[in-house]
DNA sequence: GAGTGTGACTGAAGCGCTTCAGAACGTCCA
DNA sequence: TGGACGTTCTGAAGCGCTTCAGTCACACTC
């Protein structure tokens, strides 16, 4: 009692009687049969329970498959805690969502980005990476499927489609405002610069090789107004670790009084650190984000931080993407703007 | 000057002197030939710029695709922001991270679910759907198409994993907290009830011919214990709509001593308006949630609230899809257990 | 009534791979 | 010395579909 056989076009074709193409156009091309013959073979194939062309072969012959990839660089599961990336993910399926396009996932290994493997065996006509290092094996083996492809916060790539933000203008942006302010002694919280899933204090040259672009941009954009200032390399971006590094910074003699964050998520964090000392935000110490994303703003107090625009940053490279699909050149740099967004993590020092 | 052709098994082959399959083994079954012969194949292959074997001939050839469909009952640009599904979808994803397997995500339309001509195109081995209409056209697609299924808070479908959580348990156990506490007057603040992006009062009717099962179990559990009592639809489950929406239910006299809400989004709104009316919570009206959501613990005050098993949620689905992938049977539901969260926002009634 | 379209359908050649039943050639032991 | 067995590699048959160059029949035109 082995289970019966799915139809396919050839099951259809010879119980109406006509020839595989005939059924085949009756899916894709209904100007190149009667509309009643038409009629007879979606009948046939409803009741043969034929769901149409599977897509598998479908995609083998037309030499494409409906589909955009992302590539993260964390793996799934924190992906979706991530705020920033849920945003950007968000412009990105929007854009993709009106095309038919399915987005195929491809989780990241620790923060490296996807295995090359994973990218071998994914199917997607087109594919979108996420602040990966600069040295990931993904991007190589997008590279060699000879995908096209569309990069969020990377580095230049030969013959890539690209969007960016100013990460480093953004920071100086940040870090000119405290200094302005009156603000001379800094602690600088940052995630990681490099996937190894270190985290501690930040050597010099540990900094000036990181290969995730924006890390290094940002840290370079603070520490270029301040001058060199402690740093402290959170794992992850996220509040639990921004609370732990920012307590260490602050526990520094003198403390500094302002606190620069690569994120703000480590910022809450370092808001919580300052809280768990006893001391106030903004009186005591000054902290500023980057990203705003929404939480930022109902922070307690409401964060001053560097706003980027993440869902455009996903709309755009959705955007893009879809035109590559379509053939096109992949084109100069996408650059969107950033600008400091001033709440009330920030004053003058005491 | 056209493009060279991209180098295929054949190229390959040829290039070393070998069959076809040879090479085909060399990527596949590395116990079938010589190691040498192994290492000249692979070596040739990077020398011709050959990335290995085709996914989707190999999809087609093996009929199996290495990716897990998920199926969203909304958009997906509004997925990400929906903490308890990102949650979800985190331990879906760490399940399926496990298996060099890529998600495969089909965005819904609206909120009822995806089209079945996504779902026709997509290529999946088995397909996870989360919280659609019972009447969902993609729960019928993905039966014809005859793919494995998992469904997450879905009715009984034949020949269908499951994994659920007792909503109706659940909400039962909130609405008697209150009741033992002496509440007697309650509104009750729900998200849809059908995917039409309707608001507003809610009808008994409209109430007993709802497609989502979810919230029609929630709304059932807490009216068992309360007796009939006014309900407020909100066309999705965001902070702004529940604000609103409890504010129409806070102006009804006498007012309502306490705010049974269908998720913890909606009661967070809900906290929001009780504040807008110079009212405090629990002083005032006390206020509980569904889900436990991370922000619930965070909220101002924290919120009580029914605890489902989120992430377990998305790991079971994900672990039973991956079974189903195995050739395994269905079997029976798998049933997770839910608990009540007693925070800040629960009091007796002034 | 020969020439010219035109709309409706078909045949066959792929798309790039996997897989399975062998073939070819040793090796080993009785 | 010869049969049994292993290892290594190959041929060919698919996987289910698209597509393009036709074929065929039939109406039109002058």
């Amino acid at each position: 009692m082995d289970r019966p056989r799915k139809p396919t076009l050839d099951t259809v074709a010879s119980a109406v009687g006509v020839s595989r193409a005939t059924v085949s156009n009756a899916y894709n091309r209904p100007d190149q049969l009667s509309a009643a013959l038409r009629e007879r073979i979606l009948a046939a194939a409803a009741s043969l329970g034929y769901a149409g062309p599977d897509p598998v072969a479908r995609s083998l012959a037309t030499r494409h498959s409906a589909a955009v990839g992302f590539m993260l660089g964390q793996q799934l599961s924190t992906s979706f805690s991530d705020a920033a990336l849920s945003i950007v993910l968000d412009g990105l399926a929007s854009t993709v969502d009106g095309h038919d396009h399915c987005l195929v996932l491809m989780p990241g290994r620790d923060r490296g980005g996807p295995r090359p493997e994973t990218v071998a065996r994914a199917q997607a006509d087109v594919v979108v990476a996420y602040s990966l290092p600069d040295d990931a094996p993904a991007l190589v083996a997008v590279r060699a499927r000879g995908l096209p492809m569309v990069v969020i916060d990377q580095p230049v790539l030969p013959d890539t489609a690209r969007v960016e933000v100013d990460d480093f203008g953004g920071a100086r942006l940040a870090a000119t405002a405290l200094h302005d302010l009156g603000h001379r002694r800094f602690g600088v919280l940052t995630f990681a610069l490099r996937p190894d899933g270190h985290g501690g204090p930040v050597s010099a040259e540990r900094l000036a090789t990181a290969p995730f672009r924006v890390t290094r941009d940002r840290l370079h954009g603070y520490l270029e107004v301040t001058g060199p200032q402690p740093i402290w390399e959170c794992a992850r971006s996220s509040r639990e670790l921004g609370r732990a590094g920012a307590r260490e910074l602050l526990s520094a003699t003198p403390r500094p009084t302002a606190l620069l964050c690569a994120s703000d998520e480590l910022a809450f964090g370092a808001l919580q650190a300052v809280r768990d000392l006893g001391l106030r935000v903004p009186h005591d110490v000054s902290v500023v984000g980057f990203d705003d994303v929404p939480a930022a703003a109902y922070a307690d107090p409401p964060l001053t931080t560097v706003r980027q625009p993440l869902a455009e940053k996903g709309r755009r490279a959705g955007e893009l993407a879809l035109r590559l699909l379509d053939g096109a050149r992949p084109g100069g740099p996408t650059r969107l703007p950033v600008s400091l967004v001033s709440r009330d993590s920030t004053a003058t020092p005491a």
